[in-house]
RNA sequence: GGGCGGUUAGCUCAGUUGGUUAGAGCGCUUCCCUUACAAGGAAGAGGUCACAAGUUCGAGUCUUGUACCGCCCACCA
């Protein structure tokens, strides 16, 4: 294919008119999609953690989609069926908040339309809004198969949160029963121990007076939530505890109620901790009902579902939770049963969406036990289907697996799977069936009706890399997508989703769902701080990619970073790397703009190549083997930062400079050469860089010369040893060095760059090397070609000259009266003062025996070429300052 | 209470298995609108790698401890 034209590169990148138009080509062309690589081709797949349908893209979704898409990309020019399923989530609680919102503006409410209706508003809400997310996807690049996309509430999915739910039932795993769970009175709804967060937060810590039904005497005791009184069915002291062995037994009353109540011993009790005593509450407090279940004590629960008090608090029934606190209190300073208040700072239970304080309660709920499947998580892992990266975080899954509960399946909200279980209203019979039954599957009557409650959100998310495959039926996807290769997401939902997705992964398919689980970390503020609507730190997606372009976010997210840091995004990182974007695209313009007839693309022979060309595609596939290395190690923020580094500073920095001298000069077989390897070495770092900047690179690429369609399909590139020169590279580091010393030298001296000096080089050993590279030092550095000349030796070398030292090189620069003898002895002593110190390092090194002896014979022969150069260097630099002094 | 992470240039961060004179971006200084790119180029300044001890020929990197910051888990009212 023929590059096209200079005139249709305009000086500067515009990703504005290339990205939507480039993402419709791909997605148009079928190069999402994973039969592109044949059927023989080996899968690699991502199933998408799915962003919630209400969402709106954050920088969490965009760090995400930019690694997942990197990998898939990848995946994709290394020749494997890369599958990258997407789809959303229906998100109960977030979704059902934003209808209930809805409603409230337009004066009505859930309750009021009923389940129907607000079922139908809210799929409606769904089609209306929910692609919102999907397109934000699409803009930041993300080669999805979107023909595979899937929602967790669809048909599909749907059956499959059936099946899961109906094996695990008559596998005894799911069960109904009442326990203590969290309740949101604000949610109205239980939640999983996981949704609730405990907050270090200032309170209070009561002491009263516990009075005894017989006797005057009381038993002091002290809690941080008096309203709880209410609900007390008995004290609990220790049982070695010796101030209060004697009121073991004996009746309490329980203040405002005169309920009766027993005086128990329990080892639980910490004697050092209050007064030595404990009130116990086991309808609102985990841990007294489980003292309440040793000593078989009767539970009381105050709270309604609102968490105002219930008719068993007697007078305060009715009133709210806090007032009623105050209330109670009041009253006991009244009847003298108080004793002190102090502040006092403890945990606090706070919902993680709003915040609101959680209530525990007991309640009748849906429970799944999971402990076989959490052991069957462990084996996963121990022994190596499943492999965590980083690798800390095993530690962080083996704690949480070991000590898992049962999971709390059910919530009162109408927005979700609806729990598939049907009450008979004959027989009490509970009928859990994949399809909706008709009748009482134990007594026939068909007086049934279902369980209004609906499952957690994580329970058909944990299905999500099989059930988006087509489980529970074989469907050929399945056979060939399952199981999935790469399980990226947020280490903060590790336990909700990950966990969840193994153990279910596991139980279901008896199966590992994913063989590589890599964690990202979050992505804060420029300072460190979480963004937040309310601190007003928040850095859009969208109006960066708006400002800077696509490719400019996602080179940031992922540079930024490595696996599983949390990363601070700041703003000047991301105009960087939209100069990064540019300055590949101006390479290129220069590269195209200096094409004729022929245009050459693949490797260039590999004869006839000039020390330049050889130093660049030395250094090119030393690139390749460590970004391969790299990636090997997920290690992909590295990989891209050596290859922007190498793009920068030495294709364009050098090679590009360099390559003037033959593209403005006269042989023609010289400039077909140097075209070829910058096309070359251009095209191989497209290719690198396509997974992580897709738009520009693919932009880029269409422009030079190339082979085959299009980046996206185009092959991953191989390292190629046999292109490794240490000879060249070494070359070139000599020539830069001295090129760099003689601009040096030229700005110390306040040398107008325009101004064409003269040089005279004593080369030594390096005479050929030096010698065939005139031009460089006339171009490079701006040396008059008439004016330089490279020997081996100087016979005669200039007095009134600024000198440059590097190793066994001298250059004299007669910078006619510019040079002061002074100025110049004292720069030369400042830089021999440093090479003395250098050389006293290495000398050092070099005659402890045990470096010699133990060090690699590589790193010893360095270290001894490196005190020779130095060596070479002080003395050049000493003849000279003797020569002047 | 247990666990994990961080501490490297003024700011934000890299540094893969220990091995050249510890890097990048932004910011700063001087110069340059040189025919790919001023979203650029050239030359610079700037770091006792938190602290202490240890292992090693050699430590930013490994071990132990300390300090500070952050996160996760956990049933002390």
């Amino acid at each position: 294919m023929a590059a096209n034209p200079i005139e249709e590169m305009p000086k500067t990148y515009d990703f504005e008119s290339t990205e939507q138009r480039l993402y419709r080509w791909w997605e148009e062309s079928g190069w999402f999609k994973p039969e592109i690589a044949g059927p023989d081709a080996e899968p690699y797949v991502i199933s998408i953690p799915p962003p919630n349908v209400t969402g709106a893209l954050h920088q969490g979704h965009a760090l995400f989609v930019s690694l997942e898409d990197l990998m898939i990309r990848h995946a994709r020019m290394t020749g494997r069926a890369a599958l990258w399923v997407p789809g959303s989530d229906h998100a109960g609680i977030a979704t059902q908040l934003q209808v209930e919102r809805l409603l409230e503006s337009e004066g009505t409410s859930r309750e009021a339309v009923g389940r129907e209706e607000f079922l139908r508003r809210t799929w409606e809400w769904k089609q209306k809004y929910g692609s919102r997310i999907t397109e934000q996807l699409r803009r930041l690049g993300a080669s999805c198969d979107w023909d595979r996309e899937r929602f967790t509430l669809d048909e599909g999915l749907s059956r499959a949160v059936r099946e899961a739910f109906v094996r695990w039932y008559e596998q005894g795993m799911i069960y109904r029963g009442t326990y203590m769970i969290n309740w949101s009175p604000g949610l109205q709804t239980a939640v999983s121990d996981l949704e609730v967060d405990r907050e270090e937060e200032e309170g209070t810590l009561y002491y009263f007076n516990y009075p005894l039904k017989d006797g005057d005497e009381t038993l002091p005791v002290a809690t941080t939530r008096p309203e709880t009184i209410l609900g007390d069915t008995a004290v609990a002291v220790h049982p070695e505890d010796e101030r209060y062995r004697a009121f073991v037994g004996r009746t309490a009353l329980v203040p405002m109620l005169n309920r009766e109540i027993p005086v128990i011993a329990d080892e639980y009790v910490d004697r050092e901790f209050g007064t030595g005593a404990l009130k116990i509450t086991p309808g609102h407090d985990p841990n007294d009902y489980e003292i309440a279940q040793r000593h078989d004590l009767a539970i009381v629960s105050i709270l309604n579902k609102d968490a105002t008090l219930n008719e068993n608090a007697g007078p305060y029934a009715g009133l709210d939770r806090y007032a009623a606190r105050d209330k109670l209190w009041a009253d006991m300073e009244v009847a003298g049963m108080t004793l002190r208040t102090e502040p006092y700072r403890h945990a606090v239970p706070r919902s993680q969406r709003g915040g609101e304080l959680i209530e525990p309660m007991i309640s009748t709920q849906w429970f799944a036990d999971v402990s076989g499947p959490a052991q069957a998580g462990l084996d996963a892992v121990r022994d190596g289907r499943i492999q965590i990266v980083p690798e800390r975080f095993v530690k962080v899954w083996e704690h949480w697996l070991t000590n898992i509960r049962p999971w709390c399946i059910s919530r009162q909200l109408w927005w979700g799977h609806r729990i598939p279980a049907w009450y008979c209203d004959d027989c009490e019979h509970v009928t859990v069936a994949r399809d909706d039954p008709t009748e009482c599957e134990a007594c026939g009557s068909t007086h049934l009706h279902q369980d209004p409650d609906v499952l957690d959100t994580w329970f058909s998310s944990g299905l999500w890399p099989f059930s988006t495959l087509g489980w529970p039926e074989e469907t050929p996807d399945l056979a060939r997508y399952y199981p999935t290769t790469m399980m990226e997401t947020g280490y903060d939902i590790l336990f909700f989703w990950v966990a969840r997705m193994v153990m279910m992964g596991l139980s279901f398919t008896d199966d590992v769902p994913f063989r590589i689980v890599y964690l990202n970390g979050l992505v804060r503020d420029e300072y460190g701080k979480k963004m937040s609507k309310m601190a007003g730190n928040v850095i859009d997606p969208i109006e960066v990619m708006d400002e800077y372009g696509t490719d400019a976010l996602r080179f940031t997210l992922l540079t930024g970073t490595a696996p599983g840091n949390d990363m601070n995004l700041a703003i000047s990182r991301i105009a960087g790397n939209r100069n990064f974007a540019n300055k590949i695209w101006n390479a290129a313009r220069f590269l195209v703009s200096n094409l004729e007839g022929d245009s050459p693309t693949g490797p260039p022979p590999g004869e006839g190549l000039s020390l330049p060309d050889r130093w660049i595609v030395s250094r090119l596939h030393h690139l390749i083997a460590d970004v391969d290395r790299l990636f090997e190690g997920y290690l992909y923020g590295e990989a891209g930062r050596q290859i922007y580094d190498f793009l920068w500073s030495e294709y364009a920095d050098w090679y590009i400079e360099i390559s003037k001298i033959a593209l403005y000069g006269e042989d023609e077989a010289a400039k077909s050469r140097t075209r070829h390897v910058l096309t070359y070495v251009l095209d191989q770092c497209l290719r690198m860089l396509h997974p992580f900047i897709p738009f520009v690179t693919e932009e880029i690429w269409q422009h030079i010369p190339h082979e085959g369609e299009a980046l996206i399909v185009a092959r991953w590139p191989e390292p190629d040893p046999s292109w490794l020169d240490e000879q060249a590279e070494a070359g070139m580091a000599t020539l830069m060095e001295l090129i760099r010393g003689i601009r040096n030298a030229r700005a110390e001296y306040d040398v107008p760059p325009s101004r064409r000096i003269a040089a005279h080089i004593e080369a030594g050993e390096a005479f050929d090397l030096l010698d065939a590279q005139r031009e460089l030092f006339t171009r490079l550095a701006n040396v008059d070609a008439e004016q330089l000349t490279v020997d081996a030796a100087l016979d005669d070398p200039p007095e009134q000259a600024a000198v440059v030292a590097i190793g066994g090189i001298t250059a004299y620069l007669p910078l006619a009266g510019l040079v002061d003898i002074e100025a110049e002895q004292a720069r030369l002593q400042k830089e021999l003062d440093e090479v003395v110190g250098l050389i006293a390092r290495s000398e050092a090194l070099l005659a402890n025996d045990g470096f010699t002896a133990n060090a690699p014979e590589e790193v010893v022969s360095r270290e001894r070429d490196k005190l020779a150069r130095l060596q070479a260097t002080r003395d050049s630099l000493q003849e000279r300052l003797e020569a002047l002094g």
